[in-house]
DNA sequence: TCTAAAAGTTGACACGTTCTAAAGTAGGCA
DNA sequence: TGCCTACTTTAGAACGTGTCAACTTTTAGA
């Protein structure tokens, strides 16, 4: 037999349930006795479930006002109301480029009352499907989910049920919103500003393949360097993970493979900073010898030595806008699914090809 | 009359009790029924709240595990038991220095089945003191404070009805539990270093002096800088907001108002990046003319140019002694305050001063 | 003026737990 | 055998809100 862990904790403390200070919380019962309503009749105009007469609809508002009362969540989840929380699924809580995005969320959320419920998956499906499972059983009233591993079938299984908001990917149903970055652009635009400083030799550090964004990101530099006849070794390419250290060892398989290349492209920062590093173990120096390009613009790129060239995204955006359609899914509306622009930010890590 | 903002968003969608799909979830009732026990037993079972024969837990425990029973959250919390919810204040979401103990938290409550309710207060009293709010009017079963800028007497008040963990300051009261870094004593440590290597003339980026480890910092810096005997000038000191700009701006008025210094202690990484680059712009170097120490060794600092020398603390065992010791404090335990050592990453911004 | 439809309102129950008080069941001792 | 204690178990009342069906009032049409 399993002994479930939480079995051997006790009861919380706070059983007293009137503290002498606080005034017994004001409930929904009380504002309709105050307000000589029926608790249906509040209900309905807290919920617009129903139409209610205007004078009603202020008294029983003033006397919420006056009562200072606020719905109990746990009831209003319970009786199969809204829950006023919406599931955020991301990949780490201490991801640096998901941080802002779940800024944005937050921010968002917050000015309409909602609370966000933030669960990690560290891009394990399995673990992702978990999390979902639970914020399912919390009953949140949706579902937001920054990229990850989940097949697609699962999201739209998962739609039909409870509004679902998905970065990271294009796909449309209802009672679904897709929002996603041009990954594939943004690439292309790194290589053309290099292509344009006469670059014909630039390797690329890939993120995981299993990441979509980094294949798209792949695509977009294969696709780019292609059109402008630029050279496309294979020796050009490494795969790595995403991490500083990753990318400082990719650099140093590069330079120790003998690969020949005039600038860099890192398929994010954290990878470029890495990189950075290691061209400097070699006396390499950027951008004297070697241009390097960033994706992401974290908001330290801007003060790496030198500064980072980066392609851009707004991740406090994606956020928001995340935000902003999930209200609208909870309205029943079905807003179309956005592609979000990347732009490249030259900053110091990038200058003409001498050589 | 103030409209409410929320008054206008409609009742969520999923309004369907019971798709086929899922066979309906399994209630307590259910799994009583099914057991031939009262419902009150299994839930005796489920809290231990008392003494239940072998034979009937056994049984109860195979009919949960067949039925695939969970506690319906929202229930639980209306009943007046565990939400399993731990609310946790931090000050931003996507922080890069508290970051890791988010993430320390949640893998560390995620073990014994409880959410994480994150909320952030933006530095700010009265945000920080609404979140709180909002925290137990979802009735969390306990609150994790991340540092702020709460008064010691909120706290306690609070920790009278619901068990408080709080980081960043001591503070002693049945119910609460605090933990903190040993902020000055890390200061201390820095300027130890740079004296050792000959250092006498040592510059402080303070951070903001309402954050009480920036106040802890500052007061190590001056207390070893006096033991060692070495310069304590007034304009060897400036003060800034802990982030990259700030460094940056606050290196340059030092430089431009001529304090001369041989190395410079940062209150923390993100402004000794800023720092390290302004120096960079006027043609210092780190470490042959001028040494460099952060503090809090971000992961990304052993990746900068050099890899920067800084006052190193486990934040992510912040975050999981914090967890742990909330389940102390629910299980009616008072674990004693803790105090986490510093200890120095030595990497290659310092040297052996010269001039 | 009468009637039908629409608008406004209400009571009662459901949601899935926890908790209290009280009842039931043994075992031990006189 | 009968009574008391200690251990188990249960019935049933909360907890605070949403929803449905039914009921009352108003409005509009003829």
């Amino acid at each position: 037999m399993m002994h479930n862990k939480s079995d051997s904790i006790p009861p919380s403390a706070n059983k007293s349930k009137h503290i002498a200070a606080h005034p017994a919380r004001a409930t929904l019962t009380m504002v309709a006795e105050r307000a000589g309503v029926s608790p249906s009749t509040v209900s309905r105009i807290l919920n617009g479930t129903a139409q209610v007469s205007e004078e009603k609809q202020a008294l029983v508002k003033s006397v919420i006002e006056e009562l200072g009362f606020r719905p109990n969540p746990a009831a209003r989840s319970l009786a199969g109301g809204r829950t006023m929380s919406i599931g955020v699924l991301t990949q780490f809580i201490d991801s640096p480029y998901y941080g802002e995005a779940l800024r944005g969320i937050e921010d968002e959320l917050h000015k309409a009352n909602y609370v966000p419920l933030f669960v990690s998956g560290h891009w394990n499906e399995a673990e992702e499907k978990n999390r979902l499972f639970m914020l399912q059983e919390r009953k949140v009233d949706g579902i937001i989910v920054l990229t990850g591993k989940l097949a697609d079938e699962t999201l739209l299984e998962m739609a039909a049920s409870v509004p679902v908001v998905i970065t990271g990917r294009r796909l449309n149903a209802p009672g679904l919103f897709s929002i996603d970055f041009d990954n594939s652009e943004g690439a292309s635009l790194a290589v053309r500003h290099l292509h344009a400083l006469g670059h014909r030799r630039v390797a690329f550090i890939s993120g995981p393949l299993d990441h979509p964004d980094a294949a798209q990101r792949l695509h977009g530099y294969r696709k780019e360097a292609r059109i402008k006849g630029m050279d496309l070794d294979e020796d050009l390419m490494i795969f790595s993970d995403y991490q500083e250290a990753g990318g400082f060892r990719a650099m140093n398989s590069l330079l120790s493979a003998g690969a020949q290349f005039t600038a860099v492209i890192a398929a994010n920062d954290q990878m470029a900073y890495g990189a950075r590093l290691a061209l400097h173990r070699s006396g390499l120096r950027v951008p004297e010898d070697v241009s390097l390009i960033g994706f992401d613009d974290l908001p330290h790129s801007a003060f790496t030595l030198p500064p980072l060239t980066s392609v851009r995204q707004s991740v406090y955006e994606i956020g928001t806008s995340a935000a902003k359609a999930m209200f609208d899914l909870l309205n029943k509306k079905n807003p179309p699914s956005r592609l979000v622009e990347a732009e490249l930010v030259v900053r110091e890590s990038t200058r003409i090809n001498r050589r």
